[in-house]
RNA sequence: GGGCAUGUAGCUCAGUUGGAUAGAGCAUCAGAUUCCGGUUCUGAGAGUCGGGGGUUCGAGUCCCUCCAUGCUCGCCA
């Protein structure tokens, strides 16, 4: 109803201009047209939309809300395209107005829809903005080369790839950008600490398992926490790599290489894309950003290393928290990376990525760095006009203690191990079902639905959430056929399969629909707030808005299947209903794929 | 100590530029089935929106203050 809405938006404003023409002529002088404030109905019984800026005028117009109330309905009713598409407009309460939006304007929508590929959901125009033809970053996933990837990556990963499938199916060209971990001084700790216990490793591709690898790196940290000459030979590899030294470049290009072949198992089974891009990319670009921070009179010698001072943010002395661009021993950190992303990402081709949006989502930890590195962007002017630069924080994986999620023994747990719980329990759930309806399916059935639930409850239960929150995990909760999770809404597509089998032809002619029960309406106006749920997710970067959507569509789908006959009805009111399950269907299918979450058929 | 975030029903959480009587799910209790997959649906109870002040026609939402929790604060990322 984005259309419907625009429309009525105009004549809306048409009529508070026509009622009160000297307080808008002076409000438009002001640069500041009048707002009537019109906003999706918050109660069904309210109708579709209502007006709330009577009562916000009342004050500059010195008159009663329901006055100023009245005048714009009065103009209203005048205006015959404005009734082609609502009711008489009607007054309520202390000087609302409410709008609903006529059956047949209605039943026009859904017929548009049900031709929509795209189920009114507008292309971003191009000709209207000239930014939106241009690129949008989205940094998510970015887990450490030598480390294995957990729990702490999946959010990130999750969120990211939903955000970047919403901005692609808006008509964004997106680049999907894994910024992983592959530079710096871990690289140092691991290289020097393999030269003495595993030097045929820098050398020879896959001749130690991850695993080990994962071992060596905690090693390594952990000798580089105790051992100051460590500190030493391992910052002194780390200047080595950045200078491209050979052997070490060697070595290196082993560990990713390995690192890469296990995150991409992860990938393919969570089904996202990425073009990986990790820290090492911007090292040519690093000494630039440290001459133009010089340039620009930022740059601070404090202690031997280059330091930006931040403005407004001050660390345990009081003082301006620096951010160290260069160390001391010359070495890079990641604000240097951050920095120097920044400006390539915004920098146009061929030299940068042309981009006017950059999004990172990372954990909410790294709030206080992010604001920083953008603090810093923004003094340098690297940031275009019209050019916008988005933290997308989240909240941390809790187990249901309340505390960071661990293993039982304590350990941080790996994500392919999340996974293949959650796939185990789904299949167990499945079997145990299957037995108590004597139903029989054949193992690769089984294999296929358990994984499918499994992922899809997994990406669903953090979707789901309020990203800025921690989020408590439950295999328990989210595996649930009740409540708000994945099977559930899974649930509703399979209902609607059911029928198409049962000899529903969900296809049927559309030209002539009619309904008459209150939950075919209900169904309609819920299905045809699809496009501006999706267009408000791609404003506010928030993918459970989506979530919500979905299992209120879900939930009155089921209302409506429980008391409303389709298979049996009369016709032509089984066409329309075989009619709305087929928008049903697509709406859930839409949004699920938008989640990045697989569907089924039968499960 | 400074900064940031969070605090809403027993539990897990929604709540869109400030809008009408604060909403879901789970759990609890009570109901519904000749039926397209009951993995469903209907209903009920349950709240000082952390406390207190303020702004205004109106505050869960904005401002101030206090309390609680989490994250973070110079050479890791």
């Amino acid at each position: 109803m984005l259309i419907l809405f625009n429309s009525l938006s105009i004549h809306i404003q048409n009529a508070l201009e026509k009622a009160f023409p000297e307080a808008a002529a002076q409000a438009h002088a002001s640069g500041k047209a009048l707002d009537p404030q019109l906003v999706p109905a918050s109660k069904p019984e309210f109708g579709d939309f209502q007006v709330n800026g009577a009562l916000k005028l009342a004050k500059p117009l010195k008159q009663s809300p329901r006055i100023i109330a009245l005048a714009i309905t009065d103009q209203l009713k005048a205006d015959q395209d404005f009734l082609n598409i609502c009711n008489p407009p009607e007054i309520a309460g202390p000087g609302f107005i409410n709008l609903k939006v006529k059956a047949e304007c209605l039943i026009a929508e859904i017929r548009n829809q049900l031709q929509d590929k795209r189920l009114g959901v507008p292309v971003i125009d191009s000709s209207n903005d000239q930014m939106a033809s241009s690129t949008v970053v989205v940094d998510f996933s970015s887990p450490n080369i030598a480390k294995e990837m957990h729990v702490g990556h999946l959010r990130s990963t999750i969120i990211g790839d939903s955000i970047a499938r919403i901005l692609e199916f808006r008509g964004h060209k997106v680049l999907r950008l894994n910024h992983v971990g592959d530079w710096g001084t871990q690289f140092g700790m691991l290289i020097s600490h393999l030269k003495t216990v595993a030097p045929e490793a820098l050398i020879t591709a896959d001749v130690i398992e991850l695993g080990d690898l994962v071992n060596f790196y905690k090693q390594a940290k952990q000798r580089f926490d105790e051992d100051i000459h460590f500190q030493t030979t391992s910052r002194e590899e780390v200047i080595k790599l950045q200078n491209g030294d050979s052997k070490t470049l060697k070595a290196w290009k082993l560990i990713c290489e390995q690192s890469r072949r296990e995150f991409q198992q992860i990938y393919n089974r969570l089904d996202v894309r990425l073009s990986e891009r990790g820290e090492s990319f911007y090292n040519p670009f690093l000494e630039q950003v440290i001459d133009d921070l010089n340039d620009s009179n930022l740059l601070v010698i404090d202690d031997g290393a280059k330091c930006v001072f931040l403005q407004g943010i001050n660390g345990k002395d009081g003082r301006p928290l620096p951010m160290i661009i260069q160390k001391q021993d010359g070495g890079f950190n990641y604000a240097t990376t951050d920095l120097a992303a920044i400006k390539y990402r915004f920098n146009t081709s061929p030299e940068g990525d042309g981009a006017h949006r950059l999004i990172y989502v990372t954990d909410a930890g790294q709030a206080n760095h992010f604001a920083g590195v953008f603090q810093i962007a923004k003094r340098a002017n690297w940031i275009p006009d019209g050019g916008r630069i988005e933290h997308v924080p989240f909240g941390l994986v809790q187990g249901s203690d309340g505390k960071k999620l661990k293993t039982r023994s304590g350990k941080t747990i790996r994500l392919r191990d999340l996974l293949d719980e959650a796939i185990d329990r789904s299949e167990a759930d499945l079997r145990r079902r299957l037995k108590e309806e004597d139903r029989t399916e054949n193992d690769d059935f089984i294999k296929h639905v358990a994984s499918t639930v499994g992922i899809a409850a997994v990406k669903y239960a953090d979707l789901s959430q309020n990203r800025i929150t921690n989020y408590q995990f439950s295999f328990d909760r989210m595996l649930s056929l009740q409540g708000n999770t994945a099977p559930y809404l899974l649930y509703a597509l399979v209902r609607i399969a059911g029928i198409a089998r049962k000899g529903g032809d969900l296809d049927t002619a559309t030209d002539n629909l009619i309904f008459k029960e209150g939950q075919e309406w209900s169904l309609i106006r819920t299905l045809l707030k699809f496009d501006e749920v999706v267009v408000e997710v791609e404003e506010e970067l928030l993918p459970n808005r989506l979530c919500t959507y979905l299992f209120e569509l879900s939930q009155i789908f089921n209302r409506f299947y429980d008391q409303v006959p389709v298979l049996k009805a009369n016709e032509p009111y089984r066409s329309c209903r075989l009619a709305l399950c087929r928008l049903t269907a697509n709406t859930l299918n839409l949004g699920m794929n938008l989640l990045g979450i697989p569907t089924l058929e039968r499960m």
